[in-house]
DNA sequence: AGCACGCCGACT
DNA sequence: GTCGGCGTGCTC
């Protein structure tokens, strides 16, 4: 008798047999199959059968029950899914579940339960509703279903104006009965109501943009990668038009019948972009992301998987999602963080979605004004393709040259220097809109003691409290922890404490002084809590003009400002001197992200950037010669520095609320490390073990051991032999570990 | 990770 | 006398 291997939700790195459910058929791979696990039930998914179990047969368990008819998954699928936990080296049952749907995970079916339906039994039909005179309403109740033959829906029932206790009244009457239409009894009588709509035959349901010559050109070199492996980077300055290629190569793939996968942003998803797609298009779109329920997010993941939406546009999670006849996928915006999942299995989107294009065989599209450096050394090593949009054919505007302001012997009011509030102020005497970048919450970062020097800090953390005004208190960013604002200074009683530093706050404060006549409208996450927010926000700054938008990154993602001509950074240092080496990355995207807002419609913009260090060479390279310069000049430096992209990183963090058990721990795993090195030389090298840059974070201690190597096997290989040490290891019990493969930043 | 079992302190 | 603290062991 073949046994069930399945993968289950724990985070124990192997498969679990079980026995057949009894009297059932054995199921395929691929359904969810309900199973004792200890003293709960669990909900795990079979991946095969085998014939022998490393545990006695006699000490296994059965199956309670399979819960799909159907597989949820293919081989194929299935395959993806046990490379990716292979390569993050985490349980296949960890990967499992975060590529179902959360109702699926909790054992819910994949169909809705069919709502009850009511008709005539053979008994109903048969009386003459004059018997019924006494209950008017029955007698009601069973003219209507005599009227409608079909065997309505309760629902529909209910909503006619009758209700619950005059059905159950006919039924116990014997005149009418209930059934539901589920799948298990298709065929059974009734025909199945929801046949999926045959597809309109125009795929088109707009007229399309003209495109320029440029975009033209990209749209037909996409085209003609259609049908084979292709990974392609499309360099596209702000405004060139990016979605507008997409949509048109999108056609084509709709046009051969086959679905596309398109990855946005964790913010990107607004109405308008969802918007674009349905309108253009005949077809089912259907939207995966955070602010959806449940429910909402199993009927789209359920009309991916069954073929029914033909584009799933979609978050991180969603290049999970199962697509029968996938034919293409775009990743916009790829250089975006939140591809990266910072948590459970830290898979990372942007590379999956290549896997998976490789895989299909079909080309797979990655778009960005700032391209990672990682796509970037792709494309110039020819592995991608590489396309340029430099044109801008709804702005007759070039994009401006970022301006650096050097503020370093200046006085600043509340972040901003005297020359930048009368630069805002000119603009704003034009009537326009400017916008002001501060990536910073909060009035000020610091809360300082004028006589002792005492600094407000975190109890649970190596960092400081950050000053909020609205609502008056101190917060801190990396736990959460809030506490009320000291009357006075708690070390030497001194009650003047003085606010260093601005957040967007206090600069808000700054410009409604300076500019009182002037709508200033702030958006952080202060401000802007849930989508709706951000939306209604977004609704004001239409209206404003002229007006100041002032916030954090928020502001600078993708949304469209026609009126703003300034755009400015309050502080471009944070990233410069950072022992992060992907800080400099990051910042030039945030530089450029922003200088895309000012002037995108017909008015010339200005673009300036605060910073003490004017003289930067590489600030100085991103200005003039622009992001992929620079991102070139990056790349050399990493390949000299033998780092990422030209070399592979691993990252195992382990925290615990001790310090002693962390440097414990450490050690061992260091050790075992190193006496694996030593017998089976491979080519990694351990940087560490160091206390993580804050050491303690929501009170707890952490530690890293960075893994480097030249190549990807290797390391691997190393991880792999390393894994089944700490399962034996009693020390790893008493701290929480994590590997992060491929990470983004070293924190 | 859960969850149970198990052996020692301050409470209805 | 018990509720509950978290150490340790197990999950097919």
């Amino acid at each position: 008798m073949p046994l069930l291997r399945l993968a289950l939700p724990t985070p124990l790195p192997r498969l679990f047999d079980y026995l057949p459910a009894k009297g059932q058929h054995l199921p395929q791979p691929g359904v969810r199959v309900q199973v004792p696990f200890g003293n709960r039930q669990l909900v795990g998914l079979l991946v095969g059968f085998t014939e022998d179990s490393s545990v006695p047969v006699s000490k296994l368990k059965a199956a309670r029950d399979y819960l799909d008819q159907e597989p949820l998954f293919d081989a194929e699928h299935l395959d993806f899914l046990i490379w990716v936990a292979n390569y993050y080296h985490q349980p296949l049952g960890e990967v499992v579940q975060i590529a179902l749907p959360a109702l699926l995970r909790q054992g819910q079916a994949l169909h809705p339960p069919q709502q009850p339906r009511w008709q005539l039994t053979v008994q109903g039909q048969g009386l003459d509703t004059r018997e019924l005179a006494k209950a008017p309403r029955q007698k009601a109740l069973l003219e209507y279903l005599k009227r409608h033959s079909g065997a309505p829906q309760q629902k529909d029932i209910l909503g006619a104006g009758f209700n619950l206790p005059q059905l159950k009244a006919l039924e116990e009457k014997g005149l009418i009965e209930s059934f539901t239409l589920g799948r298990s009894n298709q065929g059974v009588g009734l025909p199945l109501l929801d046949v999926a709509a045959p597809r309109p035959r125009e795929v088109l349901a707009e007229v399309p943009l003209k495109l320029t010559s440029e975009q033209d050109e990209v749209v037909q070199k996409l085209i003609a990668s259609l049908g084979r492996f292709q990974p392609h980077l499309l360099l596209g300055v702000t405004g060139s038009g990016k979605t507008e290629v997409y949509l048109q190569l999108i056609q084509q793939v709709l046009e051969r019948g086959q679905q596309v996968l398109v990855l946005i942003p964790e913010i990107g998803l607004t109405p308008q972009t969802l918007g674009r797609f349905q309108k253009r298009f005949n077809r089912r779109v259907a939207a995966l992301h955070s602010g959806m329920t449940d429910r909402e997010r199993l009927n789209a993941w359920r009309s991916a998987m069954e073929g029914k939406a033909d584009i799933v546009l979609g978050t991180r999670s969603a290049i999970f999602t199962p697509l029968p006849r996938l034919g293409l996928l775009v990743i916009d915006e790829e250089h975006d963080a939140s591809f990266k999942q910072q948590d459970s299995v830290r898979y990372q989107a942007r590379d999956l979605a290549v896997l998976r294009a490789k895989r299909a065989g079909v080309p797979v599209v990655l778009g960005s004004a700032t391209p990672s450096l990682e796509s970037l050394a792709h494309a110039f090593s020819g592995d991608y393709q590489l396309h340029h949009l430099r044109q801008r054919p709804e702005a007759h505007i070039e994009l401006p040259q970022p301006k650096l302001l050097d503020i370093r012997s200046r006085k600043l009011e509340g972040g901003f220097s005297q020359p930048l509030l009368k630069l805002i102020e000119k603009h704003l005497k034009a009537g326009n809109q400017v916008l002001v970048l501060l990536n910073r919450r909060g009035f000020a970062p610091v809360l300082m003691c004028t006589e002792c020097g005492w600094i407000a800090g975190c109890l649970n953390c190596d960092a400081r409290m950050t000053w909020h005004r609205e609502p008056a208190k101190l917060h801190c960013h990396h736990c959460d922890t809030q506490q009320p604002l000291p009357s006075a200074c708690p070390q030497c009683g001194h009650t003047e404490l003085l606010p260093l530093g601005s957040g967007t706050e206090r600069a808000e404060e700054t410009l409604q002084e300076r500019f009182p006549e002037i709508p200033i409208i702030r958006i952080d996450r202060d401000t802007t809590k849930g989508r709706s927010a951000l939306q209604s926000k977004l609704d004001q700054i239409a209206h404003a003009k002229p007006g100041i938008l002032l916030g954090t990154q928020m502001l600078a993602k993708g949304h469209h400002f026609p009126d703003v001509t300034l755009a400015t950074v309050l502080d471009a240092d944070h990233g410069l001197y950072s022992s992060d080496p992907r800080a400099m990355e990051r910042t030039a995207q945030l530089l450029i992200q922003v200088a895309g807002r000012a002037g995108r419609a017909e008015k010339p913009g200005e673009v300036v950037i605060q910073t003490h260090h004017s003289d930067d060479p590489r600030l100085e390279k991103l200005c003039v010669d622009g992001y992929e310069a620079l991102a070139k000049e990056l790349l050399d430096e990493r390949r000299k520095t033998n780092w990422p992209p030209y070399a592979y990183l691993a990252i195992w963090r382990v925290e615990a609320p001790q310090k002693e058990v962390v440097e414990a721990f450490m050690q061992a795993l260091n050790e075992q490390a190193k006496y694996y090195l030593a017998e089976q030389p491979e080519a990694v090298s351990l940087l560490g073990p160091v206390p993580a840059p804050m050491e303690r974070r929501q009170g707890r201690y952490h530690m890293q051991l960075l893994l480097h190597a030249d190549k990807r096997a290797p390391l691997h290989r190393f991880i792999q032999r390393l894994l089944p040490w700490l399962e034996t290891t009693p020390l790893a019990r008493k701290v929480r570990w994590s590997l992060d493969i491929d990470p983004d930043d070293l924190f």
